[in-house]
DNA sequence: AATGGGTCCAACCGCCACATG
DNA sequence: TCATGTGGCGGTTGGACCCAT
């Protein structure tokens, strides 16, 4: 038990990835996408084991991650769900989208922890320190009181985290079981602790309101921290595009258009990539439909999110000599090609016909596997 | 220039939960 | 019901990098 039989097979490389890995398994999956990840190495032509792959996607090859430093909303955020969440990192990171539960778990051990020491409040209890041992048993849950977020330990549900529209407090929604406008404390404590999703579609239409009325999470908030939050939202343009729904993968706003054309502009090897995929990307129709696959977001809206996705992409930092510019081999894109499939089997037959990339159809990860499910049903009911 | 300490982060490890046969 | 395989998560670590001396 423990280990992983796949990592117990010999002659398995350990350690950093190299350019020519990444390669190969960025290829595998945006043409193959993710059955089995036991079997990705296999199939990919990686000495590597499932789990080491599954998580170098994750956390590094995925093309909605955005990438770069944490702005200050971030932190905010994540300063406050880990007051709520404790070390539920992965639940944290569905919070922030393009954000990894890696990424946020090494910022706060090595940066906002000790922010919050030198503002002498204790990063475990988010109390001051010198209270922090009073008391000190009633933190997490107060918290979650105050917010009305359910305490569990069920594994089992996905519900989504709202912002009510209605009322400050928080609503659990699992897109099935509490439409009914149930409060969360009616519905099963056993759900958000074990499992968040972030509806982004409700959850930028409540927070609007939850703003207006000076709260969030349902707790008061100060208006800096409101403006952190709406910058936080501005930034991802969820606001301006109805057809957003997968928070995962934020659009640019104009100037990042603009940045990426600059971007491309330049010699980096990173950069052309970029360009490679605006070309393509400029060939696609920008008509947005709705009813369709999360990959098709990405044509949403100006392509916005497209270009976000390309940009990201883009953006893996190779070293110097990397070999994208020649062997990455994207296929164009065209918003047509798109359907929306139901399976992954499904997808693999679109991307045969089509020899498109549906990332609906892939499976994703903490941070956006659940984003997936939710915004796939919500785009199927408009 | 060399080196030692500190910081950051990608990746690994160990465990748990769940699915499947 | 049990054994096994797999995915997912949080904690930890090792090495690259930075900076002061």
């Amino acid at each position: 038990m423990g280990r992983h039989s796949c990592c117990v097979k010999q002659k398995l490389r350990k350690g950093l990835w190299s350019p020519d890995e990444d390669e190969k398994l960025f290829n595998y999956i945006t043409r193959f996408g993710v059955g089995c990840w036991s079997s990705v190495p296999k199939l990919a032509g990686l000495q590597r084991c499932g789990k080491s792959c599954r998580l170098r996607w994750i956390n590094y090859l995925r093309p909605d991650l955005k990438r770069g430093m944490f702005s200050q909303q971030e932190e905010d955020l994540i300063t406050s769900l880990h007051e709520v969440l404790g070390n539920r990192w992965a639940q944290i990171a569905a919070q922030l989208p393009g954000r990894t539960d890696n990424e946020i778990k090494n910022l706060w051990n090595s940066c906002l922890k000790k922010k919050l020491l030198k503002q002498g409040i204790d990063p475990t209890t988010h109390k001051p320190l010198n209270e922090g041992n009073v008391k000190e048993e009633k933190t997490s849950t107060e918290s979650l009181q105050k917010m009305q977020i359910p305490i569990s330990t069920s594994p089992s549900a996905t519900p989504t985290l709202l912002f009510s529209s209605q009322c400050s407090p928080l609503r659990i929604s699992d897109s099935n079981s509490y439409d009914d406008g149930r409060l969360a404390e009616e519905a099963s404590r056993e759900i958000f602790m074990s499992k968040q999703v972030l509806d982004p579609l409700s959850y930028y239409d409540n927070f609007q309101m939850s703003v207006a009325q000076n709260s969030c999470y349902g707790l008061p908030v100060s208006s800096s921290y409101q403006t952190s939050i709406r910058t936080l939202f501005d930034q991802n343009q969820f606001g301006t595009n109805p057809s957003y729904g997968f928070s995962s993968m934020p659009s640019l706003t104009n100037s990042d258009h603009v940045s990426v054309t600059e971007f491309s502009s330049d010699n980096n090897p990173s950069s052309k990539i970029s360009s490679l995929f605006m070309n393509d990307n400029n060939q696609v129709k920008e008509n947005s439909s709705n009813n369709s696959s999360n990959m098709s977001i990405y044509n949403a809206g100006g392509g916005g999110g497209f270009h976000q996705m390309m940009e990201n992409a883009a953006g893996f930092s190779w070293d110097a000599e990397n070999k994208l510019e020649h062997s990455f081999q994207f296929n164009a894109i065209k918003s047509e090609d798109f359907k929306t499939c139901n399976s992954w089997e499904e997808g693999q037959q679109n991307l045969q016909t089509h020899g498109s990339i549906d990332f609906s159809c892939y499976p994703l990860t903490s941070l956006s596997e659940d984003l997936t499910g939710a915004n796939f049903d919500i785009f199927q009911q408009i």
